[in-house]
DNA sequence: TCCCATGCTAAACACTGTTTAGCACTTGCC
DNA sequence: GGCAAGTGCTAAACAGTGTTTAGCATGGGA
């Protein structure tokens, strides 16, 4: 039989398609992306792309597993860039805007509801366990620390919700007749936060 | 001049549209909705819909504008089933989640990220003032009776953002391996109102 | 009654994702 | 070295999409 490509290199093309894919979704948006802009962009044929993925759907799915660790080395950064616990929250919370606000693609690709049930990827799954894990840490470290009461897990949802909500709010244009983003989005976490300090204080 | 449809008829008509589009939406999910499919219902050609919409995006726009003042009603009705600012509060919260989870699919269109800016109409427009309005007052209200303290704005988008952000974060299935949604967003809604409670307690 | 604007259809266009047939070409084996 | 087999890709087609165009009956005003 006659093995033409390795699975290094079948590895390689698939990490290629794949960036061009997200150059061209952050250049064009993802309803712009097609299978035949991807592989004219790389001399070839759409047919072509059935060698590497099976479908769109698995390229999707590639893609946001791409994104998902993305962003989960960012926030992962901004926990190991300083100790002290609520300097911490914050950088996570900063990291967090950031990402959503410079990948504005790749944040509504790991989030997009579209999707369907049941067909994820491993990969996509230890992705998407990754950044959950990364965002519910830090509620857990400063739970423990005292500074914050009740459920960690609880806390770190009502933050990680209120924050995601926030940003696809205003990706969908709702939030142009309120308040200034940033003043919004540090009162909302200062609220959370108030309401989860211990009640002495 | 021959003129056949009134603008009265030209209205139905486009309530018709509408009405088979949600059903369809409903039924098979909004991937699914296509101009031919709501023709072939209709009894008609895809063509005959451009008669009384100028494009598929118009028809989203009527159904999101449809959408939104069917929430409004909603959120209006639970407003007034009772004084109590508490109860008001929370029976708020609870149509909030019903209208979602009842009809997630306009739920989706209402918030959809895709649409593209400055072509809404103005009733879309009108549509999303109303509701945006329905989800602060009330939260203006118990400020102004003393029971929260803070911007009532701020706090209005803080509810608003974390009930939003639970929602779609569910509805992409990334709350799978998290606790339960009622306990997640009781706990959360809980949080916010105890960080906005006034200091003496 | 005539005429024309109207409401619709049929067909086409350009674009999707996907499948199929086939053509070079590389590889392993005799 | 030559041959059969399997591979990576192309060209073409299929079914579907939103949209545009030409044309055909029909209803209303003159």
């Amino acid at each position: 039989m006659a093995v033409l490509l390795t699975d290094e290199q079948v590895h390689d093309v698939r990490a290629r398609i794949r960036e061009v894919a997200e150059r061209q979704i952050a250049a064009h948006g993802i309803a712009a992306l097609s299978l035949r802009s991807i592989a004219t962009e790389l001399g070839w044929t759409a047919a072509s792309l059935y060698r590497y993925f099976a479908s769109k759907a698995e390229l999707l799915d590639a893609l946001r597993a791409a994104a998902h660790n993305r962003f989960s080395e960012r926030i992962e950064a901004a926990h190991d860039s300083t100790d002290d616990l609520w300097e911490r929250s914050r950088a996570i919370g900063d990291a967090y805007i950031d990402f959503a606000m410079q990948e504005p693609a790749a944040y509504q690709v790991m989030f997009d509801y579209q999707q369907e049930e049941g067909e994820k990827s491993e990969e996509l799954r230890a992705a998407e366990r990754r950044s959950h894990l990364t965002l519910t840490t830090y509620v857990r470290e400063m739970a423990d620390a005292g500074l914050l009461e009740g459920d960690p897990d609880m806390i770190a949802h009502a933050y990680w919700a209120t924050i995601h909500g926030l940003i696809v709010l205003r990706m969908a244009g709702k939030l142009d007749a309120s308040p200034g983003f940033d003043a919004l989005r540090h009162a909302a976490m200062r609220l959370i936060t108030r309401g989860a300090r211990p009640e002495v204080r």
